[in-house]
DNA sequence: GAATCAAATGCAACAATGTTGCATTTAAGA
DNA sequence: TCTTAAATGCAACATTGTTGCATTTGATTC
């Protein structure tokens, strides 16, 4: 498993690595695509519903896991790339998701596009994108 | 008032211009940004929860108003400019949502910017972003 | 203006989501 | 093994969102 690594990435965070948090990162991670959270309470029903937000709120704050999509009060989760800390998520992806199957997938751009807005500051650009993945499609 | 102006879009999509949906519009309208549903809550206090609710969903799906932005389980509505219809929202802009005063409102882009992702079918892009308004910026 | 009728509303009851305080447990370092 | 701050579980609560059903209301026809 990539138990190991989880522990690393806590770590290197000043978590702890905890069953409850080592068994929140080997759920999205064996759900492969974004995962939604009710799946997430299904799969870690041994841990408090209580915990499971605070797990998931410490995890999202120090740049372990993101928010990817929200739609209908349902929220879907995925684990971040290298790039993001405690200090800043560093997320130069979309988020996609799919009407046929539902899933909700991180996507790279070829060419990261730049939003401007004259008299404005801006600090975080978040796209959504739904539509038919390439798997559906066929 | 607008409120003639309310009462003929509503006749346009087919709905009832009932003391609800006028309050309800009449609303946002005066909030001038895009109005959170706690704030709709509290002026529209006379109405049942539900029928607001309700409400919220008509005018939504019929294109007389739609979600503008939403964070931390705040959701935020704006009326529809008159491209949008039953059949289809057709926002061309982006919501912005500024960190210091909280306001949520619609920008129109110079260009329209186009998202292409290989292989997969787009329909709908919503592109949200949050910094600091041109009013909070002086 | 009165009658008609589908659409809209209010109410009750429920389910899901999210929050806070506090006592107990646990992981990490010494 | 000991120590301690961080993490957890539990209870209690607040908010948000949903469904069914009886009643009301707004648009249409007469
Ligand atoms: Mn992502
Ligand atoms: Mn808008
Ligand atoms: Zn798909
Ligand atoms: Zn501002």
């Amino acid at each position: 498993m990539e138990t190991m690594k989880f522990k690393e990435i806590l770590k290197k965070r000043n978590l702890k690595a905890t069953q409850n948090r080592l068994g929140l990162l080997e759920a999205i991670s064996a759900f492969k695509t974004a995962m939604p959270y009710s799946e997430l309470q299904k799969t870690l029903n041994y841990m408090d519903r209580v915990t499971l937000y605070r797990t998931i709120d410490k995890l999202k704050e120090q740049g372990v896991i993101h928010k990817a999509f929200q739609e209908n009060n349902e929220t879907f989760y995925a684990i971040c790339g290298e790039k993001c800390s405690s200090d800043t998520h560093h997320h130069d992806h979309i988020h996609f998701k799919c009407i046929k199957c539902k899933a909700v997938t991180c996507e790279n751009m070829d060419k990261a596009l730049k939003i401007s807005l004259p008299d404005y500051e801006i600090h975080k650009v978040a796209i959504n994108v739904s539509g038919v993945c390439g798997v559906c499609l066929v």
